[in-house]
DNA sequence: GACAACCTACCGTACGGTAGGTAGCATCAA
DNA sequence: TTGATGCTACCTACCGTACGGTAGGTTGTC
């Protein structure tokens, strides 16, 4: 892929991410890679265009590392619990940043239909894997808990989605740190 | 108080609550009020202003009752639960609405400080009264968990707001009732 | 006559997007 | 080897729209 469009790409999930999709422009990403905004509509040709991009990629990348862990045998269940936490805490450590469909989900009623899907589907995805490796876990007697695999799944998912949401307006970064803490010993 | 004034104050939360501040116009507000634009100006002199006074209303209303609740020593602390569970209750079923400090939240690099300052003393409220209420029900063996009260009352508080956040995008409006379902287990 | 509530008309700015053109590079027939 | 063709990446200049906000005036009420 051309290096113009995957540093468009790149800059723009940054802006989302930290101020928001509508909060970006077209004219913001421009200046970052260092070219006009005619330009950046050449490669991607009109906004909603550049989120759909933005969030495919974002949810490709994830999908692809979380279906690996899922597959391998020698991950235990914490591991992949661990695994799972880490972009979270990526996100809690840096000012600003949240997931890129936290980030969106706020924003759902000013998004173009198209985008909506994919962050339905993005949150649809990671609240599945987090079911299977919750159902896992407890049948091989690695983790404990007595709700649904289904309903903890949603739980906790909702819970690092809104840490994020909370830490970005307390600018408290040790909230997620505490929150991992907490869900680890209910897992137990 | 103005009934105009109000007005303006209702249609503006409402606003913020399904599109975001940034996406409210005064022009909005002007239209649902049945005033023209600068008369909505004459009220609130700018949009800060404006956002300033629909947090503080709303921070008054949720801190008077709260506060009445914890000073009733008729009330269990399931009780107090469930009436601070009940206003989310209510957004999660009204479609596309969160908590007004959730949505400003979403927002919060795009804020005036003087708006910033306020969302961040609504969540620390929220916490601490959270807190409050999760010591007493412990001391008095109500309730029964092993996280510390601060560390928990952090995570309930996020979990509800993610919670919203996450039932605006997926549409499902099933998922705050089941967890807090999964909120009560934990703490019995 | 002072003040509040409201109005019409307008300003500057920033947005997403378009029109139309230029420069560089690859292809391929004469 | 040349030169016409066409494509990609980029540009300047511009358009319509919507925004927050201002200027200045009218009307009604205490």
């Amino acid at each position: 892929m051309k290096a113009t469009a995957t540093k468009i790409l790149d800059v723009g999930q940054e802006l989302i991410q930290t101020r928001g999709y509508t909060a970006m422009s077209f004219q913001d990403i421009a200046v970052q890679v260092g070219i006009k905004k005619p330009s950046v509509i050449h490669h991607f040709s009109s906004k909603a265009d550049l989120g759909v991009a933005i969030i495919q990629r974002y949810r490709d990348t994830f999908a692809s590392q979380l279906e690996a862990i899922k597959n391998d045998p020698e991950k235990t269940s914490w591991e992949a619990l661990e695994f799972y936490f880490s972009p979270y805490l990526h996100f809690a450590s840096t000012p600003d940043t949240v997931c890129l469909c936290g980030a969106l989900a706020g924003e759902v009623p000013a998004l173009p239909e198209k985008m909506r899907v994919e962050v339905k589907q993005f949150m649809e995805d990671q609240q599945k894997w987090l079911e299977v490796i919750l159902r896992a876990g407890r049948k091989n007697s690695e983790l404990n808990f007595k709700e649904t695999p289904a309903r903890l799944s949603r739980m906790l998912f909702n819970t690092l989605q809104g840490t994020l949401l909370v830490k970005r307006s307390t600018d408290d970064l040790s909230q997620l740190k505490d929150v991992i803490k907490v869900i680890m010993h209910m897992l137990k």
